[in-house]
DNA sequence: TCTTAAATAGGAATTATTCCTATTTAAAAT
DNA sequence: ATTTTAAATAGGAATAATTCCTATTTAAGA
C-alpha cells in the first residue's frame, strides 16, 4: 500500500513532528524500500531529486522517525546500520551468501511463539516484542534443476 | 565449564590456528564473560596482564574467530560489534532501559521453532541456524513488593 | 637450534555516525 | 496574507569504531 505526500504529511503531524520536505521524502523512500536501506543508500537516491539534500539530515531524520516509532533499526552484521518502515511484525531472513535481508512473515511462527511467551513468563522482563532471524544460503532452484 | 590455556591452545590447533598467547588469553576471557563485550572492552581487561597488547589484534582475533566458528558476532543497536564464545544454541534478551545482552536457554522454545521450520520449508532458502532476540524491560522485583 | 610463514604492535587511514552553527522553513500568531 | 519564532536543515568539522599497513616478533616444524 502506496503512501501519497500528504498522507505522510498527515502521519509525520500526527506523530507530532513537524512536517518537512526533507521528512517526506525520506519516509517516502524508506517505506518503498524493500532492501532494508542504509542512510548512505537512501541519500544516494534522494539527491537525484532533491540536490541540497544533506547526508547529517538522513541520520538525523532516520533516528527521529525511529525515536516516534515511525521506523525501526534492522540489526545487521555489516557495517552501517539498515532502517525499516515496515512496522507490521515480521521478521528476517539473511542469506549469508548474497547479504540480503528479506522480510520473512509468517502469522502462525508468530502465533506460536507469542502463546509460548504469554505461557512461560521469564523472571524479571516485561516482554515488548520479539524478532527472528533466520540465516542461511540462498538456493538457486533454476540452477538446482538443470544439474 | 572453565577451559584451561592448555585446552584452548589444543582447540586453537584443533581449528587450523596457530596457538598464540594473545588469541589464547583473548579466547579465555570472551569465553568466561557474560556480557558480550565489545572489542574495546575486552582490550581494557586484557591490557592488565598483557600491557603490550594491541587493539588491532583484539579485532583481527575476534573475527579469526568468528571466521574459524570458535565465536559469534551479537546483533546489537548500540555502536560497536559484540561477541560471544558460547555457541550452544540459544538466544539474547535485550534490555531496552539497561542496554544488557542476556543469554536465553529454552529447549522446549528451540524444539517448538525447529519443528515448525523442518515443517516449513521457505522456498529458496537452506536455513543454516536462527536467531531470536526479545526485547523488553527490567522489572526490578524487590520494588514491586514494597509497592 | 634454525628457518620461515604467520601473527603482532603501533599507529595511520578509512568508514560510519554525530555534532556544530549559520541559515532556512513550517506553522502558529497576528 | 504577513510576521514571528522555534525547530529543522546544509555543510562541514569532529568523533567513534574498525580496518589497514609494515617492521618486528613468534610459533611450530625441519
Amino acid at each position: 500500500m502506496e503512501k501519497s505526500f500528504s498522507e505522510i504529511k498527515e502521519l509525520l503531524i500526527r506523530k507530532g513532528l513537524k512536517a518537512t520536505h526533507q521528512r517526506i521524502v525520506i519516509y517516502h523512500l524508506l517505506f518503498n524500500s524493500f532492501e532494508h536501506p542504509t542512510a548512505e543508500l537512501l541519500f544516494d537516491k534522494l539527491k537525484i531529486n532533491n540536490p541540497s539534500i544533506s547526508l547529517g539530515t538522513v541520520y538525523k531524520t532516520l533516528d527521529t522517525f525511529v525515536q516516534t516509532g515511525l521506523a525501526e533499526k534492522v540489526l545487521s552484521e555489516t557495517g552501517s546500520d539498515r532502517y525499516d518502515a515496515n512496522l507490521s511484525s515480521h521478521h528476517h531472513i539473511y542469506y549469508t551468501d548474497t547479504k540480503e535481508i528479506v522480510d520473512f512473515y509468517d502469522s502462525e511462527l508468530q502465533d506460536l511463539i507469542i502463546a509460548f511467551l504469554n505461557k512461560k513468563s521469564i523472571p524479571n522482563l516485561k516482554i515488548k516484542d520479539f524478532k527472528i532471524q533466520i540465516h542461511g544460503e540462498k538456493i538457486d532452484m533454476v540452477e538446482n534443476q538443470i544439474n
